[in-house]
DNA sequence: AATACTCCGTGACATTTATCACGCTGATTA
DNA sequence: TAATCAGCGTGATAAATGTCACGGAGTATT
């Protein structure tokens, strides 16, 4: 039940067997179907979400409706608002499945009694936060002041696996640019 | 000569007199000069820089040498190339004192011995991390799929602070878009 | 005082990208 | 089986933005 929570999380930090006891008690879990939403705009982010299986993904609406991605999640990672959860504002996010998937859980009043009483968690916390703030910065990085076919041949590079298995609509949404775009984009350079 | 920093950590966790002494003498004082850098690209980060006074920002350049602005620092503010710092591989930016400056920088030695040491320390950097994390996602938010002037009209009014300082050229890298489209819209948009 | 430099504005033009419209394909649903 | 829908490609056109070039104002430097 809990072994890729339990992987992810000594991969980063050491931990007694008693303490990922604890650990895992604090997390339920949760099934999502394809489609289906694990948070909706104006609903406050009340949980972490590790994801144990499937993918899914968050995104703002403007107000023409058109979706943009602020961040993918697959299995072995963590998908929430964190803005949300953690000033408990109405979130301005969806997060949605894009295919079945089984997530654990864990509330706020839960996760701050797990950073209090096990260190070792607190340490794993911050080594997630520390790698989601580099990758973040990266991608800021090879975004501003590049074209469209610049975007997406960094991508490519550096996230070939996105690609692969996600629709284009989407890459296009997460590059900033339109999926008529990305389209164009691939046609011409090199088949 | 610490106050700043002891402020800017006892607002977020709680600490004794002995632990922050502690803290305090991990760090070593650095001062800048206007247009001096505090890292170079190609050299590896091996300081986090804690911001006493001054300001600095962070860039990164392209082929044609054009600047691209990945972050700006402030008093009470920290900076750093964290992937450089964290992973010992050498930087792709440039940081650089806007004005004369003043900071506290620590090594990752040291950085490490104090996240061992003094757990407040831990918590404290965890929130730091969050903190930026979240406003970094905030900046992706306000950036995918927006028009220039819309990106600009945002930056107005969640951080007035940032166009009242910092020169046009500087903000208009920021935002991802070029100086002239900036005084552009400047000059449209109301005056 | 003269000079150089930084920052900003602006015009003319080129390029990139978005928008709108349509059709095709394959998968899902009635 | 027919019908609906999601995903992708593509053409025509419009809009946004970049590029290049120039000049002026203010500040710092010599």
């Amino acid at each position: 039940m809990f072994e890729i929570l339990h992987q992810a999380v000594s991969e980063k930090v050491k931990l007694t067997d008693r303490e990922f006891e604890i650990i895992a008690s604090n997390f339920k879990t949760k099934k999502l179907r394809k489609k289906q939403f694990m948070l909706q705009e104006g609903d406050v982010c009340r949980n972490l979400a590790f994801i144990e299986r499937g993918t899914l993904y968050s995104y703002s609406a403007d107000e023409k409706g058109i979706q943009h991605v602020i961040q993918f999640g697959f299995e072995g990672g963590w998908i929430a608002d964190l803005f949300s959860f953690l000033t408990n504002e109405p979130s301005r996010l969806n997060i949605e499945a894009l295919e079945e998937s089984e997530l654990l859980m864990i509330s706020k009043e839960q996760q701050e009694k797990l950073l209090k009483e096990i260190p070792a968690y607190e340490t794993y916390t911050r080594l997630l936060m520390q790698n989601a703030y580099v990758a973040l910065q990266r991608r800021v990085e090879g975004t501003l002041g590049k074209t469209a076919e610049e975007k997406y041949a960094r991508l490519l590079e550096k996230r070939p696996e996105l690609i692969a298995r996600l629709p284009q609509h989407l890459i296009a949404s997460y590059l900033g640019i339109t999926r008529e775009t990305l389209s164009r984009i691939r046609s011409q350079s090199a088949l």
